[in-house]
Parts: structure tokens; sequence; C-alpha cells
DNA sequence: TCTGGGGTCCTACAACAA
DNA sequence: TCTGTTGTTGTAGGACCC
């Protein structure tokens, strides 16, 4: 606990609709819900417009729909949110290295470490002045709490809300929380707030009153004990500028209930793939795997395996939440399917066994990865696709290595500069291409015809370091690749598999490797051949996800309104222009593309003294940045 | 009229080892 | 050798957060 308010607390104001409604002129001042669209989904983010009809966060979205049925709803778009979070990072990167971010629009930051404040003065100045850079580098606005402790920060941020600041003076603590809601306090839901209740306790007073004793009585030691500190308005968590993750999972809500046992056992593998994949990016191994079940009548349950040491081995997860998944009842259907993986550790100890299995195992996942590919095709996201842009096969984008094409006769894999490749030219998806010698990356690729299954698709090195890569891109073929990296001397061998034909599952590897031409290749040729009239609407939705970005040959920049039948709508405006005007378009339209989200503000040259910055080229006019620096008189919050 | 997804932390209990 | 205690690990579930 300091005796200067020197911890800051930002939190964005409703983030993802603020992100949207700056993004799309048309909805600036009309009320906006950003969720699952799905029968299932539920609110991720209200717009303080739709909030006056009652809709919230975690409401479902069938009921918000109700409340106010003539909002915009809108999937969200993460891609644009981190990247807005990015700005917002950095400008508080500025004020301390000591930056805690909690998610993409909250973050603690230490004031006093960074040398930016040392008294409620010079912190009241930096959080103003941060208000406004924020402002004016991503036309966003911020609510800002000043305190002597995270709790107390994250209180005042919360009490400012929406666009404004409040400072608590340390040695007020107490006076202020007493009145207040012991659900105020962090760690106090619906659950405790409820036992708390029962015992005679709704305010924060009463709980100070209560005493510790009583509180780990009703609570347990650490709650209790944590419970009566806040009460009593102690806190002195230190701002942690990097937290290692502990877990990495990955989980499916079912539009409806799944019963079949066999297609249950199929979404866990999926999972334990999409899992592992995590997993990777992160670079991480994990040695205790989780499954998470919940069934028909929302009671859920997990079963859990540790294994001897960590892995990152597709294979080896999807057979342990196979196992689990054994132990389970799924009779009565199944909710919602998870895959997790804890006790992460930063290295992968590979089972030689496994090493030794891969290239086999790679050959019956190439088969596997066909099923994987139609199923893929409806998740093609922002993987664009469509086949419109043929060029480097997925895996070539990421290595380098010349590789798999796009015609249905894809000339296998070649070299290019030091790197040696080896591949067999293959034509209906026949080809094995292998790799060896120390420090090579060699790709290889075969090309498979319309619908075929695809062959080999097994690479090996033969030394350590060695990385072979197969890819497969059958222009028509929905067919699939897998990589195989081995290494005889067990530095840390690793088996992939890509779908090149699907974009959606490649293309995710893709972007990891840096690249996102990977995601371009022939999505929808193959779904296309393969799905039929009602497969190819749900395709065509995720496509055209409503509010996604899209780019049309003769009217430019605009997102999409709807989609259905065949049609869909697109609203033609941008960021910085006035509201658009909308238009209808055959959902294969070759004129009209997805596009990735174009920036809310234009790059301001600077941010110092954001006052006098140049300031955005194309700022929204209802975001003005005289209103965010009028923190100090009608904004800010004072306590009675 | 139902209840997402990705996390963290805590508690309880059983098994086991020292 | 048996018993009791304590600490650790694995497992399952619950609460909470954004």
């Amino acid at each position: 606990m300091r005796t200067a308010p020197t911890i800051l607390h930002l939190d964005m104001d409703a983030f993802f609709a603020a992100a949207e409604q700056a993004a799309k002129p048309s909805l600036r001042g009309k009320p906006v819900v950003v969720g699952g669209l799905g029968p299932r989904g539920v609110v991720a983010t209200a717009s303080y417009e739709a909030r006056r009809f009652g809709v919230h966060s975690a409401m479902p979205m069938a009921q918000a729909r109700r409340l106010a049925p003539n909002a915009a709803y809108l999937v969200p778009r993460f891609s644009l949110y981190r990247a807005v979070s990015e700005q917002v990072m950095d400008l508080l990167g500025r004020l301390s290295p000591l930056v805690e971010p909690l998610s993409l629009d909250e973050a603690f930051v230490d004031l006093e470490a960074g040398g930016s404040a040392d008294d409620a003065a010079s912190a009241r100045v930096a959080g103003e002045r941060l208000r406004r850079d924020i402002l004016a580098v991503t036309g966003l606005s911020g609510s800002v709490g000043l305190a002597g402790s995270k709790m107390l920060a994250k209180i005042a941020s919360e009490q400012a809300k929406p666009d404004g600041l409040l400072l608590i003076e340390p040695g007020t603590e107490r006076e202020l929380l007493g009145p207040m809601s012991v659900r105020t306090l962090p760690g106090v839901g619906p659950a405790t707030g409820e036992h708390l209740r029962r015992a005679g306790m709704t305010t924060v007073a009463e709980l100070a009153e209560a005493g510790e004793d009583e509180l780990v009585r009703l609570l347990g030691k650490a709650h209790g004990t944590s419970l009566f500190r806040m009460a009593m308005g102690y806190d002195d968590r230190p701002v942690v500028a990097e937290r290692d993750a502990k877990s990495v999972s990955v989980e499916d809500t079912f539009d409806v209930d799944l019963h079949d046992r066999v297609r249950v056992r199929i979404e866990v593998e999926r999972l334990a793939d999409r899992c592992v994949r995590r997993l990777r990016e992160s670079g991480h191994s994990g040695r205790t795997i989780v499954l998470k079940v919940r069934r028909y009548d929302f009671s859920t349950l997990t079963r859990s395996e540790t294994l001897r040491g960590p892995t990152d081995d597709p294979e080896v997860v999807r057979e342990a939440a196979g196992r689990l998944l054994e132990a389970v009842d799924t009779t009565g259907g199944v909710r919602l399917l998870g895959v997790g993986v804890t006790g992460l550790a930063d290295y992968t100890q590979e089972d030689l066994f496994a090493q030794a299995a891969a290239v086999e195992r790679a050959e019956r996942e190439a088969d596997e990865e066909v099923a994987e590919a139609e199923r893929e095709a409806h998740e093609v996201d922002d993987a664009a696709g469509a086949g419109t842009r043929a060029g480097r096969g997925a895996w070539t984008g990421v290595e380098g290595a010349a590789g798999a094409g796009t015609d249905s006769r894809a000339p296998a894999g070649g070299a290019a500069g030091a790197e040696a490749g080896a591949g067999a030219p293959a034509v209906a998806g026949e080809g094995v291409g292998a790799a060896g010698g120390a420090g090579v990356r060699a790709g290889a690729g075969d090309g498979a015809g319309a619908g075929d299954t695809p062959g080999g698709a097994a690479a090996a090195g033969a030394q350590a370091g060695v990385e072979a890569g197969t890819g497969t891109g059958g222009a028509a073929g929905g067919s699939s690749g897998a990589e195989a990296r081995a290494a005889g001397a067990g530095a840390g061998a690793v088996t992939r598999t890509g779908t090149g034909g699907a974009g959606a599952q490649a293309g995710a590897e893709a972007r990891a490797g840096g690249t996102s031409e990977g995601a371009r290749v022939g999505a929808g040729a193959s779904a296309g051949a393969r799905v039929g009239g009602a497969e190819r609407e749900a395709l065509a939705a995720r496509r055209w996800a409503a509010g996604h970005d899209v780019r049309h040959a003769e009217y430019g920049a605009g997102w999409v309104q709807g989609s259905g039948l065949g049609r869909v709508t697109v609203r033609f405006e941008e960021p910085g222009s006035p509201p658009g005007r909308v238009r209808t378009f055959r959902v294969d339209d070759p004129d009209l593309e997805p596009s990735d989200p174009l920036p809310l503000v234009g790059q301001p040259t600077a941010v110092e003294g954001a006052g006098q910055s140049s300031g955005p080229a194309t700022r929204p006019k209802d975001l003005s940045p005289e209103e965010g620096a009028g923190v100090s008189g009608a904004s800010e919050r004072s306590r009675p």
C-alpha cells in the first residue's frame, strides 16, 4: 500500500462495441451488440446505447435480441481489437516499464516505477494525458482509475466509467469502500455474494466489521483472508509486467447437442489438434491433458491425465483426450467439449518412440485430414480462400521452399537458394518426399486431383535440425498435406499437418509463421466442390460474417451487414468516411472479397503531448479530442 | 428461456512417501 | 513393525474474471 496514488488502472469503454462503432460510421450513436450470433451465443460487449435497453455482457444473445431488436449484432473481430489493444499498450509502455495487461482492454500501470508520477497531482496529469493520447491514436475512450493499490485503482476506473478519471486519495479508502456492495470487491461473484448475503453482509463495511476469523470460517482460508484485507483497504499486490501462461485450452459449444459417440470422439480429436496448435504457437509443451465435457443439462465435468513428461505432440494429446473421453458418460447429449493442457513447460521432451512413428502417423493423418478439411472449410474465417489467390502453398508460405501449387497437377516440391528440396512429382495424390542432411530445410509437395485423397505425405530428416515439409495443394481436391519434421538426434522433432485444400488450418499455421499468404490458397474451390446447398449457405455465412470487412473492386471498402439466400449485403463506408450506402451482391460475386480491418484513425506521427500531436487524419467526429481533454471537470467522478 | 471462450486460483480429497 | 503426522502430487470441481 503506497502513500501516493501512483497505480493506474485503464479500462477501455465498451471496447469491442466502441471499436466497431469507430470502424463503422453508420453505427455511431446506435445500439451495437458484439458476441456469438449462433443459437447459443452470448453477448461479449454491448455499446452504451444498447445497455440502455438492458443488454449486458454474458447475456444470452436471444435475450438481447428481444430487448433490443433494432440493435446491430456483430461477431467479434479479434484481429481489429488486438491491433487497437497493441496501440493502447504501447502508450502505457511509455508511462512505465511495469505494465500488467489483464485483457485486451484493461491494464495496470505502476507510474512510480516509470518515473511518470510520484504524487497525486503528477498522477492525475499522467492519467489525463494518457486518455487524450488513447483518443488521438485509437479514436476510442478509456476510463482511468488512480489509487495507491491495484484493487482501489480498479474500483476507481469502474466508478469513472464511461470516459472519465477518478483518483482515490490514500487515506480515504475505508470511508470510500464502506458503503459499497460486497460485489464491488474483486473475487466476489454471484456465489460468494449470495453466501455473504445469507450471513447478513451486503456492504464492504459489514465485511470489515465481521472480522477476519468470521470470513475465513465462511469462505475458507485464502478467500476469507484476502477478502478481509480488501475490505480494510489493504492490498499490496505489486504490478507484475510478465506473467507466464499456466494452461492452454480450446473449447466448442455446439449449436445442437451431440449424441453420436463417434462424432463426439471426432470432435475431441479436432479440439486436441487445435489445442496443440495453440500450444506450439505459444512456444510451450504441457504435461497434463484435461478433457472438459458439458452435458445436455449444463452439468460440467473435467477429466485429466498427467503424462510422464511434457508434450506438444498432437497424437499424444489426441490419444490422452480420447482415453479420458472413454471414462465419461455422454448419454443424453453433449453440449460442449474442451481440451486443455496444463503443467506447461517451454521445452518438449519428445518421445523417441513417437518420432519413429511420425512418418507412419503422417500418412494416416493425411487421410483423416480430408474429413477435417471439410469441417474446417466451414470455419474459414479470416482465411480468405475462395481460390482467388492462387500462389504459394500454405507451407511454402511459411518455410520459403517451393512446394505445392494450386494446379491439380502440382509440380512437386522444389528448393530455393541454399535450401535443398526433394520432391516427388505427383498426379493423383501419390507422392512421398524425403530429405536429409544437417541444417537442410526441404520442401516436398504433391498435388492431388479433384476430390482425391492424397497419398503419401511423409518426409523425414536424417539428422538433427533437418526439417522436411510436404504440402499438398489440389485445386479442387480438398486435399491435405502432412508435414513431418523429424530429427534423428532428438532435437525437438515435431509432426505437423497442414490442410492445403481447406485453407483454414493451413492458414492458421501460415499466419503463425509470419505470412498470411498461405491462408489464401484454394479454400473455396475445394469447399464448393464438396458441400451441398445448406452447407454452402453455412459456409457463406461464415465467410460473409456480419460486421467483417470486405472490399469490392468497384465500390471499395465496406463491411458485411448481413448475408443469406445466396446474397450478401454490404455497407460501403470506412472509419473516416461519412455513413455509407448499402448494396447487395451474390455471395460468389468475383469482385467482392473479404479484407483486413482498416485502422480506426490515420496513423499519427507523434503522440508526445497528444494535444499537439498531428492527430488522426480521419478522426471520428463524435470522438473529438476536446471531449476527452475535458476530464478534470464534468466527466470526473468524485465520491460524496 | 437460457447460460461463450479462455483463462486463473482455490479447495477438497485420495494416495503416497518420508 | 505399526501408527500417526506432514508434505506433495494428482485429480475433480467450483468460483471468478474479462
